[in-house]
DNA sequence: AATGAAAACTAATCAGC
DNA sequence: GCTGATTAGTTTTCATT
C-alpha cells in the first residue's frame, strides 16, 4: 500500500468503471502495471468488490431511516444477523456499543412502510425494541 | 423500469464491472440492448455512479462510529454541511428528525483517532454537542 | 425496443527489462 | 516491479426487424 495504491483507490471509489488506461494515467503506470496492484489488492482484501450507487428515491425508497435495535438479554448475534439480513429494507446494520445494542439502516417507499419493517422486527425473538430515527437530506455521501 | 432492468440492477450492485454479455446472460437479452437500459438509467438518475467497496479494516481505519450532532439553534444546513463535508473521516451523513439534528458515520484509526474527530467537530461554530456510538460488527452491507 | 454484425476499444497475458 | 506487444474479450455503434 503506497502512494501508487491509493491513487487507484481513489480513483476507483469515484469511479469503479474506469479503464486501466485511464487508471494508468493518474497513477503514472502502464495498464498492465495498474492490473497488477488491482490483482493484489483484491486478493489482500483491501478490495471488496465494486457496486453501482442507486438514487433510491427515483427507485421508489426514498424514506430512509436508523433503527435503533435492543434485544432482549442473552440474544446471539448470529440470530441478529439471522432476523436482520432477512429484511431487505435493512441495507446496513450494525451492532454497537453505546446507547443501543445494534443499528439498522432501512430504504422504505413512506412512513406505513417503514412502520410495516418496525413492526416485523419488534415481533422476531429476542427484539426488545426499537427506537426510530428518520434520515432527511443526505449532507455527506462517501461510500461509507 | 421493468421486472428486467430490476435484474440489471441488482447484478450491478453485487458486480458494478459485470460485462455486457454477463448482464445479458442474466437478463435476457443481448449485450447492446443491456447497454441501452443502462444508459437510460444513468441519464434518468436511478444509476448515481460505480463505486469500489473497500475494507476498511486492511486499510487501516477499521473504527467506526456513528456521531449523533447536535447544533446550536440557527444553524443553517449549508454551514453543517460545509463542517461535516471538510472531515476526511466523516463518510457518511444525513440531517435528522429525532432524537438529534444530523448524524454522522466516521471511519477512524483508533480511539485517539475518533477522540480527535470529536474534538474538532465540537469547536465547529454552531456546534453544541455529540454524542458518539461505536460501531461493533458489520450484520449486513447491502450497500445502502 | 431489441437484435446481430462491424469497428473501436479495453483487458489479460507474458516475455523481457 | 514495470513495460510493451500480442491475443482475447468487451464495448460501442448502427442498420435492420
Amino acid at each position: 500500500m503506497d502512494e501508487t495504491d491509493r491513487r487507484i483507490l481513489h480513483e476507483l471509489v469515484r469511479d469503479a468503471r474506469a479503464s486501466l488506461e485511464h487508471l494508468g494515467r493518474v497513477s503514472g503506470l502502464a495498464p498492465s502495471s495498474v492490473k497488477r496492484r488491482i490483482a493484489r489488492l483484491e486478493d489482500s482484501g483491501v478490495i471488496r468488490g465494486y457496486t453501482v450507487q442507486l438514487n433510491h428515491r427515483a427507485l421508489g425508497t426514498g424514506v430512509k431511516a436508523l433503527l435503533a435495535v435492543y434485544v432482549a438479554p442473552g440474544t446471539s448475534r448470529e440470530s441478529l444477523i439471522a432476523s436482520l439480513s432477512k429484511e431487505e429494507e435493512i441495507v446496513r446494520a450494525w451492532t454497537t456499543a453505546g446507547q443501543s445494542d445494534a443499528l439498522a439502516l432501512v430504504h422504505v417507499r413512506d412512513t406505513d412502510h417503514l412502520e410495516e419493517v418496525i413492526l416485523r422486527l419488534q415481533r422476531m425473538p429476542g427484539f426488545a425494541h426499537t427506537r426510530t430515527q428518520i434520515l432527511l437530506t443526505d449532507l455527506v455521501n462517501r461510500g461509507g
